[in-house]
DNA sequence: CTGAAAGCGCTAACAA
DNA sequence: TTGTTAGCGCTTTCAG
């Protein structure tokens, strides 16, 4: 036989106070004086009382975060939730997370069953859905855009400025001698993300910069994903070029992982027959064997931001948004040496 | 002004049924005929209704799942995700998940947290908590523990027989010729957890290995975390050893990971200097530039048993538990050679 | 500062 | 097969 669950009764009862009083210590709500609050509280302890968030989120608030991340393999969505778990940690809030798979369709999903959840707030990193579809989001829930440009009165958003971390990477391939110089990114077609995706602002911060240094006719981009296997197939394609680029930009770390698949392949190696340079400063890119060079976005502190902000608006919806927009900054390691300084 | 949530009385009152016939088809239950299955469904799509799970928490299921990982960095949990995600799909179960950072409390506040949400399920990935405790949250709400060994009357268990596993990888040293094999294992001080967690049934199998080989005296154990930073400092310990060992088993890939930091780092490398293999077959072993030599223990697989023994459970309480047990396999890549076979 | 009472949106008995 | 009704456990007016 099982027990029947302990309720704010319960505990009212034990208490020998309401169920009001109760609550409103469960919510540190004001109006409970000191005395009835430890009286409440060790009610609480005795009884092992846990408040049941279905029935707070009925009326009330279900003390739950939710944060979508695109891909799980990708290490540096493990930074931002560092940040996020570390801000939110102290609070009574929990953090609950969904892979979408970097998929439309099933971001959508898991963003209405968030919803339907009765999340208090919601952190969306990198999404993909239309403008539309996110501002129907924030207009039902708190949220926090993290990673994608563009503004909106309905939520805020934390983001890395792309544009010019691509920029400091051709700046230092350039520096090292570098003419033919090729990037890969995650392909979009969407008129609204190719203005607002990170890995649209990294091609374009990548053909500006390009271009600023005279290289406009070496521009030589493969658009495939953000992935291990996008990053594979995108430096296949790259390095069948005649002549082959002497150095590759990949967009992300994790797609200079799918790079380092191709060149171990080729029986090449980076920086002796091509130099590599990622983005994001993953804890993939510090490790030994490897020692990338890559552009740090700061992913925990991106989360920290996300999560303050969240936080700021859940206690008021109404105030105007804010734009977080954080200074990246280039991580110089072994991948990336002056060309043909090979063996 | 807000607009007024939609509700199941107004599909109702749309669909000129009640509200019964409305949750009756909303959870496919018996008693509905099709005519009315058809109204209600039309009227849910004019309103665009969506039901809310904290309301129907109160009274019959969420439709969520929760999913307890310890460490979001681990490639490995990623492909039990992909599993569970995958035998889940089709089905009106959501995956929610949260991560625990290896941390007993932690992985206590997300469990209660999971509970106090009315999960209808979870599945809890390498749990460090007391057999006590996984039993009360097992009577609680229906579990599926993966990866820790040890039976229960409340709980499914889906488990690599991970003591076979590293007698693998032994054995495959030993038939390369090496004799000095050490072995990095997650510190466990626990009696039960000696007993139950997979780190220990590895470290188990590659004493045992030992022995059967005569290799007894040469039993050589570093215990540090299974984590990247474990790795790094299990090897540094390891490879102060006078004289050094020639192979190193590394409890997980990740840990492998590690290793190869503190390898660079002395400016060895594997197989050359020391052979290495670690264990979970994760993406990351495959990758190029390393070509981990590693057990393969079918994350994918296990996820996808979880997922099912869950979805039985929920649907039958009483039913007896089960336990689901796999088989490892090695795979054998470049990090392994004859020891000595340096260049 | 405290408490009584009315729901929140849904499901589960029970009746019809 | 269908509908009526009483809650689930909490928060929120609104009186006291």
């Amino acid at each position: 036989m099982v027990s029947r669950r302990i309720t704010i009764v319960d505990v009212a009862r034990h208490a020998g106070v309401s169920t009001t009083a109760v609550s409103k210590v469960l919510r540190n709500a004001y109006g409970a004086s000191p005395e009835m609050q430890a009286k409440v509280r060790a009610a609480i302890q005795e009884l092992g009382y846990r408040p049941s968030a279905a029935a707070r989120g009925l009326r009330g608030q279900t003390y739950t975060i939710g944060v979508l991340l695109p891909d799980l393999r990708n290490p540096f969505f493990a930074d931002i939730l560092d940040g996020i778990a570390e801000r939110l940690g102290g609070t009574d809030y929990q953090v609950l997370m969904a892979s979408s798979g970097n998929d439309q369709q099933g971001e959508a999903r898991l963003t209405e069953a968030m919803i339907d959840r009765s999340m208090d707030g919601v952190v969306l990193i990198a999404p993909v859905a239309s403008p539309r579809r996110l501002q129907s989001v924030a207009r039902t829930v708190p949220t926090v855009v993290v990673g994608r440009h563009g503004h909106s009165p309905d939520y805020d958003t934390v983001t890395d400025d792309d544009f010019s971390g691509a920029a400091l990477v051709v700046d230092h391939l350039v520096g090292l001698g570098h003419r033919r110089i090729a990037h890969i990114e995650h392909l979009e077609t969407d008129a609204v993300r190719l203005r607002e995706m990170p890995n649209a602002r990294r091609a374009d911060g990548y053909r500006h910069a390009m271009r600023a240094h005279g290289l406009g006719d070496q521009i030589d981009i493969a658009a495939t994903s953000y992935t291990r296997e996008g990053g594979y197939a995108g430096a296949r394609e790259l390095l069948s070029r005649e002549p082959r680029p002497t150095a590759i930009f990949a967009g992300a770390d994790i797609v200079a992982m799918g790079v380092f698949d191709a060149l171990a392949e080729a029986g090449l190696s980076a920086p002796a027959d091509v130099s590599l340079a990622g983005y994001d400063d993953t804890t993939f890119a510090s490790f030994g064997p490897i020692s990338l060079t890559t552009v740090d976005q700061a992913g925990h502190q991106m989360g920290g931001q996300a999560a303050r902000l969240l936080l700021e608006r859940i206690g008021d919806r109404g105030r105007p948004t804010s734009q977080v927009r954080l200074s990246p900054a280039l991580v110089t390691r072994g991948t990336t040496a002056a060309p043909g300084a090979g063996p």
